[in-house]
DNA sequence: CTGAAAGCGCTTACAG
DNA sequence: CTGAAAGCGCTTACAG
């Protein structure tokens, strides 16, 4: 591999100054510099990293500990995100997976490998909003945590999605479409996010001075992440619709479970805006874009909590809050229903993907 | 930090001998073993993997080029399957972005970055199967391409689904079934994919003695991974299901398709397994699990593309062949009809899911 | 604006 | 089985 001494010999100068040039230092004359670029170009050189890691005693490297991003449809956004502000900061992410399912040496070897680079700073993300225990180790490099919250000994700074907000505004938004009767097809109750969205839901509908109808609520096991309950959505469904007067729309915790929903009404003749209104959360892409019509669904923050995550890792905040990321809404077709009287305008805050072709 | 000269102090040997033990060195008596592991934990040393790479001229990174398989759903597993196999081989994954958006100096960033961490190897992986043109620097260091085939003058060994494979088979399992009036919902001409699982499908027919009855046939824009194109499976299915004989099966492109097709027959009091079969490829989870009846379908071979490429980079072969892995055939429960005579047993090496309740 | 010396923390190659 | 010397390719701190 060439080093700076080569580059030095061919450009006619000391090592010293070579590096100057690659550091950017401005105590060098125009001249002598154009002479190294050129010598540099010419040998294809490539400054060493790990001699500078060495010598600097900074490996420029952040560790990002995937548990399972790469699994869950779109939670790769969180690596995402967060590369986007590594880049920016001339930081580099060494990526290593634990997987629950791996033991733990094996996780204990993703540790090490990451400490042995010298990782600046660890962040761990996990694959759906749940609770993890932290390994040791994040109390001993700066470390924030991402789509979990911690319960063993380790606090660290810490990025949520904002269920109840998210359920909150999207109720409102259904409201504001002159909704008065919304049922609410429920999450798997082991799901942190299961009863935040509910109570967000329950809370948009109090503010609204509309009593909640228990008997509009299916709070069932739809969906597990990781289990294979098969949906309940079509016994759900005829409880639902049986009610007087009959719900408007439908509210589903998840849009696998809206696609499920889509369904059970297509095989009872019932067209999702045409003669109810459906909206849902996480935007799971293959589902929400192309379901006829289109799903109006809240988007997971999973891009902006990978970003919001380096940036504090970066800022070198090391208090243990907790800080809750809003979802977008993503309005679609679904939640249009004729003949319905809006209460007020729609927030001017939402991302729209149609009305489409 | 600590480094080997602290631990040497504190177990009172010399600095060598502790780096022979944290090499697994031999040639050490094991009580000395004993005494240097003890300081080593007590201290807390990690060795520097800076210095180690310096001195050896090894830095065991791999690097991982992401073209946006974190983006696609289940694309990130070829970083899964990458990373399991450089696990085993104590290798750690640099992973960076190549988004095709992002611009030249981006992508030569991200490249630049690999090569001053003196990547051993280099991992190109698209989010799905389509042509790239891979950057010169894959040149310069071993290298593979996963998920995509090469268009540029640098030409490495290549790890690609076999679509034609995959609807030989699903054609062939469908056949079996004792169907023969099997229509097929075609993909996105511009995708790769698209003629070779149509080429597939025929193929079947042909060995089996089925005259291709292009009336069966809808090859339209169905699904564009970039594009907004919404469904035409509406317009598709009266279309298809006017044939006399009607189809007894219908075979989707992906598993989008389906999810449009189970709508539009529940739109038409038609029952997916009940009156018709479905099937088709890609499995994406949230939608072929979540779908009433289960989806049959061809899972794509991510995991074993990312495996198979990383194994290939570290055996260090060179040559730019090409390998087509096959896909898994997953069967739920979408594919079976009644008051059919089945052909042949069942293949026995499909994986299944169900059925369940 | 340029350079010579020291040293980051290891491994290599050699000696005993 | 153990050790002393050299050196990987840079940056730091100092000198001129």
């Amino acid at each position: 591999m060439v080093s700076i001494k080569d580059v030095a010999r061919l450009a006619g100068t000391s090592f010293k100054t070579v590096s100057r040039v690659i550091n950017d230092d401005p105590a060098v004359r125009e001249e002598t510099r154009a002479r190294v670029l050129e010598a540099i170009e010419e040998l294809g050189y490539r400054p060493n990293s790990a001699a500078r890691t060495m010598r600097s005693q900074r490996s420029g490297v952040i560790g990002f500990i995937s548990d399972r991003v790469t699994t869950q449809p779109h939670s790769g956004d969180i690596l995402r995100g967060a590369q986007q502000v590594a880049d920016a900061h001339d930081k580099v992410l060494m990526v290593v997976n634990i997987d629950r399912d791996a033991g733990f040496r094996h996780r204990q070897r993703a540790l090490d490998i990451l400490l042995e680079r010298r990782a600046e700073g660890l962040i761990y993300a996990c694959d759906y909003h749940r609770e993890v225990e932290l390994p040791k180790e994040m109390g001993m490099v700066p470390s924030v945590l991402a789509n979990g919250f911690a319960s063993g000994a380790i606090r660290v700074p810490t990025f949520l999605p904002d269920e109840q907000q998210a359920a909150l505004e999207v109720t409102r938004f259904l409201l504001a479409q002159g909704h008065r009767r919304i049922a609410y097809l429920g999450l798997n109750p082991r799901l942190a996010a299961a009863s935040l969205r509910q109570a967000g839901y329950r809370q948009a509908l109090e503010e609204a001075g509309i009593k909640v109808d228990e008997a509009l609520i299916h709070p069932a096991l739809v969906g597990a992440p990781d289990g294979d309950e098969r949906s309940t959505v079509e016994e759900a469904i005829d409880r639902l619709l049986a009610n007087s007067p009959r719900p408007t729309a439908i509210l589903c915790g998840q849009d696998s479970t809206a696609m499920q929903l889509y369904l059970a009404l297509a095989g009872r003749g019932l067209g999702v805006g045409r003669d109810l209104a459906v909206a849902s959360f996480d935007d799971q892409r293959p589902i929400s874009t192309f379901l006829t019509p289109g799903l109006t669904t809240m988007r997971l923050p999973h891009l902006e909590m990978g970003r919001q995550a380096m940036h504090c890792l970066l800022a070198g905040s090391r208090e243990a809050t907790t800080v809750r990321l809003p979802f977008v809404r993503i309005e679609r077709e679904s939640h249009l229903v004729a003949g319905l009287s809006p209460r007020s305008p729609l927030s001017e805050s939402a991302v729209s993907d149609g009305p489409r072709q």
